[in-house]
DNA sequence: TTCTGGCACTCGTTCGGCTGGAGTGCCAAC
DNA sequence: GTTGGCACTCCAGCCGAACGAGTGCCAGAA
């Protein structure tokens, strides 16, 4: 059974295990935290606790550890929030408004919350499937060779060249531009690029040809998913502070390199939860050592993307699970300012 | 005196200690190499080589290490560079070729190059200070809101949103399009800046204040200079490989936080030639222990950015300056196509 | 029933001393 | 100028003892 008073004994082991790294024995836990018994009864406890498989002792005269259940508890039932300071709150708010553009944007949450949390952070850039188009620009650099400029609701801006075989005059080229517009603007981008496909039919046969070049060329930046895998990464050097370096800091060392894993692990996380996986809770056996913090962002309806920190099980999950919310509550307030 | 075959103990030196990271003795040198001379032999050769300063004894009892001033001269004197395989130019080529837009270039140039050296690659996005202008493309997204497009002659794009006080008809638009492409296209941004400067005064007072507007928005995009210091960086989980981590790693992992930092490290290297930095040649007392490999790239007369690698001064300096010079060479193509 | 103090026990860590071996410098001989 | 031999140095690794933090259990108190 585990009562309220063992619930606070799991709590200390774990707020001191992350702040020392060393294993918690029951004397140095009463002294640290005034929990008004005697060893002797945290022992008794313990023994409880690590029956249960919350905590576990390496050997058998150290001190517990928190297991991944262990934090899995504190953080369902046992973590209440940190509040960010005023300080904090004012950071956030400066460096965020100060974002000219979009990708200014992503680099200073993913700077700002790797700082915050000191783990190391990651934020996906927004992702296009869920955008709509604004606009279409067509650019004639030279009679034969266009620049097509994709300018998407999410405030990103896509541009491909095309050539064409035939000149085109500048009446034509308003015309087209007005057609592309007419098919796609405040469309979502899937649903345009297939809008986009009957142009050609529609035009002067003269044109036909070109039409067709641009508009496969659109509907190919369209449905371009690129920049959906695309990731901002922060704060490596973190991991530094670490010991254990081949089972925590290597393996996430390596996965960071690869953007595909990180969205993994970001996860589908909803846009107002913030979802925390431990340990061996996650996709990756090698990650066993390491937990993500992370959540959605986007106006409330419409997820755009994902951002959090990742870092070793042994982690302050208060603090990073509050960082979290607040970089993402911003980042979401200042994407639904740029577009309304 | 330092004579042929001491400079080949040396090389020997080096390339032992590279590969195996441990202090390299006589005996083991004249048995690995065919040196055709005895271990006393190569003592003597030693002590000449330690005395000048070029090889250095941890402790009495151990072998020798290549000391800065040692690589200094390895990589000046004896390193010649080693070919690419031609499995790996193909690589380079098809690699890169396959790249959609600048953005795409420069990731996947910084990754290409951390996977042929195993080091960590750095790439520093063009310089936007020496492009030219291509064309300035303005859209009305409403009346009072207009989308300025910056198109740069290297590929970049840059966006702005301006609200205007006053609507903007069509007619005046395309004016004051024509107007500003006709004062910046093919103008390099500097002086872009500067001409359109003077536009405001020519056109009609009714539109004066919004040509203000537009044109003040243009000439900061043109002089923020912020792109200058965007790098790349891949290849981190490399420096698992390395011990060391308090002198080598955990110093660097800071330095690849601080883009600022690694400009400087990049140096301004030449456009053909590839420079080395070993150890406390570098800016930074706290990197002693990590050299650079680094060249620019861009069209011949015109240096758009550096690329190299950061490693350990332990680090293949051949190997490493082959594939930098060969990514270099590659990218410049790229771009010089792109902008024919 | 629950908590507490006491006590014997376990076991990892630390430290000193020892040894083996790799590597050196020097010297005499070629 | 090169080589083989030899005495010397000193680090790395191993072993055993002492240490101490931490535990489990038990009998008695609340």
């Amino acid at each position: 059974m585990v009562d309220d008073r063992k619930l606070d004994v799991l709590r200390a082991i774990v707020e001191d295990y992350v702040a020392t790294e060393e294993p918690v024995g029951s004397k140095a836990l009463v002294e640290r935290h005034g929990l008004g018994v005697s060893p002797a009864t945290v022992r008794n406890d313990m023994a409880v606790l690590e029956e249960e498989g919350y905590i576990h002792q390496p050997h058998t005269s150290a001190g517990r550890v928190p297991t991944d259940k262990g934090y899995r508890l504190f953080v369902d039932k046992l973590a209440t929030l940190k509040p960010m300071s005023a300080a904090e709150r004012r950071a956030i708010a400066t460096l965020l408004d100060g974002a000219v553009d979009l990708d200014d944007v992503v680099q200073r949450s993913v700077r700002l919350l790797s700082q915050l949390t000191r783990q190391v952070a990651i934020v996906q850039y927004p992702t296009l499937s869920r955008s709509t188009v604004r606009h279409v620009e067509l650019v004639a650099l030279t009679p034969t060779r266009l620049m097509l400029i994709l300018i998407l609701s999410t405030g990103r801006v896509e541009q491909r060249l095309v050539e064409l075989d035939v000149p085109m005059g500048d009446a034509d080229l308003a015309e087209l531009r007005a057609a592309v517009n007419q098919a796609s603007a405040g469309v979502q981008i899937a649903a345009a690029a297939a809008a986009l496909g009957a142009l050609p039919d529609d035009v002067r046969p003269e044109q036909a040809e070109s039409t067709r070049a641009v508009v496969t060329v659109l509907a190919d930046a369209m449905s371009d998913h690129r920049s959906d895998e695309r990731v901002a990464v922060s704060g490596t050097a973190n991991l530094a502070r670490y010991g254990d370096f081949d089972t925590a800091v290597r393996p996430l060392l390596e996965a960071l390199e690869e953007h595909v894993v990180l969205l993994k692990l970001l996860g589908e996380s909803g846009a107002d939860a913030v979802t925390v996986r431990i340990g061996h809770e996650g996709p990756y056996t090698e990650l066993a050592a390491t937990s993500v913090v992370a959540t959605g962002y986007g106006p409330l309806e419409n997820h755009l993307g994902s951002l959090g920190v990742v870092g070793p099980t042994r982690m302050d999950y208060p603090g990073s699970m509050a960082a979290v919310r607040a970089v993402a509550r911003y980042v979401s307030r200042i994407l639904d300012e740029g577009n309304q």
